[in-house]
DNA sequence: GTATTGATGTCGTGG
DNA sequence: CCACGACGTCAATAC
């Protein structure tokens, strides 16, 4: 009945267990059960958008007698049917992604088209992405005294995570007169504390700016 | 037909749109979509393991004309449904959780008790998640003179960013006389020489010892 | 393949 | 309610 080449939905009693990454198992019970065309096999309990068990893309499903097995080189879901409630295969099921705007990368784009007011420098030059041994700093601005304005955005509250983040990619551009910056819609207390130990500003920009 | 007071499966062709953190719309197509009793509302299309577009618990369906729409304080995902390919209500769905093992409390509980061959010190006290001011240290062993070594478990390879979070953590410590270790089944290379600049050492472990 | 990072991250936990 | 960190994070991208 269940045809494992094919994508489908199900919802039946069974029992599930992973081994991988880590070991998971759990008792019988209903549970929904996804297949997609990728080899995705995902399972859901009743609550939380976050599946219970599942395996990714490229990996196989097998069926032997009453048990379900998603395969990937390192990892196993296996799932013990008991019960079949239902069963339904999905034909034609659409692969479109969503068009999302709001992203980070959108962020720096009006950071960067705002930077003389935002900032209150002169600006010769954008650089996006600058490469540190660190890592990339999001957006570095060079002003006509040939200072690096250093500038690490978030799309979310400024945490300590990124001062530090900030201060390891500038550890590495000492050779120039560098400043930072912390751009985001808003920044902790003691991000704020820590950020001014530094000498890092704080920059705020927004989705809606 | 549909009813949005009880959880679901359904097939069907629509538009979603969403509106929150970020925005994102995609056109008519067939997709999945899952509602729970706790509110989620899920919706795949024909690939990868996460959806294509949720809402989390805490949130309330509603559905007029053919317009579905899961609202929560500050979300929103409308979808517009043009067709339904097949409706399955959920009885009795199980929200039992799994049982999971091979975690980092494990690694933690494996480090102490072999504390004393992994560190090569004589240990007095054990104290697990050790309060700072930047953040709880996962396990800090005091030697019998009374030297504090600190360690960062990660139950991946350590990165750049644990060596840091290590740094935050120890430079709250500073009236200790302070060892610093990173435990993990594996550390990149340049993290080891980070790791080195700051003294740190690199303690392996995993799931299998 | 490895390495790194963003994410509508999600989720639990503790103050 | 916010803050913080783990996660089988996933997924995209650079190398």
């Amino acid at each position: 009945m269940i045809d494992v080449l094919k994508p489908f939905m199900l919802y039946a009693n069974c029992s599930v267990e992973y081994a991988g990454r880590a070991n998971s198992s759990v008792g019988p019970g209903l549970r929904v059960i996804l297949h997609k065309a990728d080899g995705s096999l995902i399972v859901h309990k009743a609550s939380n958008v976050t599946p219970m068990n599942y395996i990714g893309p490229k990996s196989t499903l097998t069926l032997e007698n009453q048990t379900l097995t998603g395969r990937s080189k390192t990892e196993r879901v296996t799932i013990l049917i008991n019960e079949i409630i239902h069963y339904h295969e999905l034909i034609e099921w659409s692969n479109d992604s969503i068009k999302l705007t709001g992203t980070e990368n959108e962020l720096c784009e009006k950071l960067i088209a705002n930077a003389g007011s935002l900032l209150g420098i002169g600006v010769s030059r954008v650089q996006r992405e600058l490469l540190t041994v660190a890592g990339p700093i999001d957006v570095v601005f060079t002003d006509f005294n040939d200072i690096r304005h250093c500038v690490e955005v978030k799309r979310k509250k400024i945490t300590m995570s990124a001062i530090y983040q900030l201060y390891r990619y500038l550890s590495h551009m000492s050779p120039y007169a560098c400043v930072g910056y912390l751009a985001g819609p808003d920044i902790g207390n003691s991000a704020r504390r820590e950020a001014d130990k530094y000498g890092y500003k704080f920059v705020k920009i927004d989705h809606s700016i």
